[in-house]
DNA sequence: ATTATAGTGAAGCGTATAATTCATTTCAAG
DNA sequence: CTTGAAATGAATTATACGCTTCACTATAAT
């Protein structure tokens, strides 16, 4: 799916006069510039006046170079990733599972997989791994700490209903993985202060550089939600965490630590396992 | 080598007002408004007054608004505009996604769009909705609950251990929603099947049209996993339910039977919302 | 309850930038 | 050359946006 304005250009660039044809050019070669310098910097930098760029951006037809600021703007606000299905129609929920891919997709391009790295072998060093995650965030701490622990068996969900004094009788050697998400939930925030001061390692799975907790963690994860609506968080988080589980239960069956049964949760399809309980 | 921006935010945070701190999780989560939004609209987005914005940029130390963007752009033009698309290194974790990205996309061409609608319109009706899930499923069906119980008030999360005699207790026209993937445990086709006896309308999303509790159903929503890793459900299952969801608060909303305040919840980058108390 | 203080937003002002107008330059045809 | 039409940019006008001021509101202390 080609923007609109580049087909523009294409389209009437024969007719241009010569100094419309620079502008022309460094629109197709440098759309970002003309988004974020006003009319006259275009001019200087492509050596032509004010008046110049502004009638180009009319020989496209828009009604002036703010309007064709406009449009780009917008194009650039969309994830790169149009991914174009001819004869499909929309539906509000195609539109919506859509919305979902294309924040994934973006996450994809900015995660930080050193990060990941080192949470995967702070996991696989653990004695123990306490997973933690209030109200929404429940749902990825559920998933995380029931896959988790189909494949290293040491994994556990924190309830804070049963769980008071956990964090006495946990080993050392052990670390807490929160799942911290606007707005913040102030018992998360207790909880892994606690974590911290017993000398547990500490991971942070959230959406924000500010969130209250990350001053008490040792290794963030960070999911980028933008502008996103609040539902959206769901599958990216989750499609991280896989990331995370399914390298762990790589590294470990290198390793040989574990039995082979849990083969295949690493790779897409391998054969299901019979000892599974499933839902 | 983090941006200037993300830094001061970062330290000046905990001594900004609530306004403006409003201000600066939006521009973390989302510094390329600020770049093409003038501060009015970036200020309708984070729900507080220009002037809060303006307030905010100074608390940073910069001149104003004007000049924080100039900043912005200046930091975009570095990261955005050189594209080095071939220095890409594939991980594991980024192969991972791609295939969580892969399964949504099929699932998307091959969604029942007329289901869904059938299922939204059954869940916008009943006076209850009880979410079922076991196991792994536990995660879909809690995130269902929390989040359709924001938008309806109505859902019910069904807990084995407390709510032994539910279903005596259900309203008639209410619906129970199950989730029921590979291997299907046996507690979940006894709910459905007493559910389907009292007259209950049974919706089933499965990854199966042979799951024991099929029989059972009025409505099917079905996850095509094909042969993925148990764990890719996770991501394509979470959108689906998402885009349920979305178009459940949009009905609702649409209709008025709702206060606005669940409106955030349905498209991009809306206004947010004070009154959901996160994780 | 009362008052002081901090927090916040609406309205007006000033500047930066877009759009229009018009004068100058360029260039092709006779 | 000369001339007229097309092309271009400088100057002018219009507008949008950032910034300041000030009045109102929420919060905390007494």
């Amino acid at each position: 799916m080609t923007p609109e304005y580049i087909t523009r250009t294409e389209k009437v660039f024969p007719s241009l006069t010569k100094g419309m044809k620079k502008v022309a050019e460094a629109l197709l070669h440098d759309p970002y510039s003309f988004v974020i310098h006003p009319a006259k910097q275009i001019g200087s930098i492509t050596g032509v006046s004010e008046t110049m760029v502004i009638r180009f951006c009319k020989a496209l037809g828009y009604d002036g170079f703010s309007q064709l600021q406009e449009t780009l703007k917008q194009e650039m606000l969309k994830f790169d990733s149009p991914i174009p299905l001819d004869d499909y129609v929309p539906t509000p929920f195609t539109t919506n599972i859509r919305g979902d891919l294309d924040l994934i997709e973006s996450n994809l391009q900015q995660l930080n997989t050193s990060e990941l790295s080192s949470v995967v072998e702070r996991i696989i060093k653990s004695e123990r791994v306490i997973v933690v995650g209030y109200y929404q965030s429940n749902a990825f701490a559920y998933w995380l700490f029931f896959n988790l622990n189909y494949i290293t068996g040491n994994a556990h969900l924190y309830r804070p209903e049963t769980d008071a004094r956990l964090l006495d009788l946990t080993p050392p050697n052990s670390c807490v993985i929160v799942f911290s998400f606007y707005r913040y939930a102030m018992d998360t925030i207790r909880f892994v202060k606690e974590a911290k001061n017993k000398g547990i390692t500490v991971i942070v799975i959230t959406d924000s550089h500010v969130s209250p907790v990350v001053q008490y963690a040792d290794h963030i994860v960070l999911i980028r939600l933008g502008r996103a609506s609040l539902l959206r968080k769901g599958p990216v988080t989750l499609s991280v965490i896989n990331s995370i589980l399914a390298e762990a239960a790589n590294q470990i069956e290198e390793k040989g630590v574990t039995p082979a049964s849990y083969k295949y949760f690493i790779k897409d399809g391998e054969e299901k396992n019979d000892h599974y309980d499933f839902d």
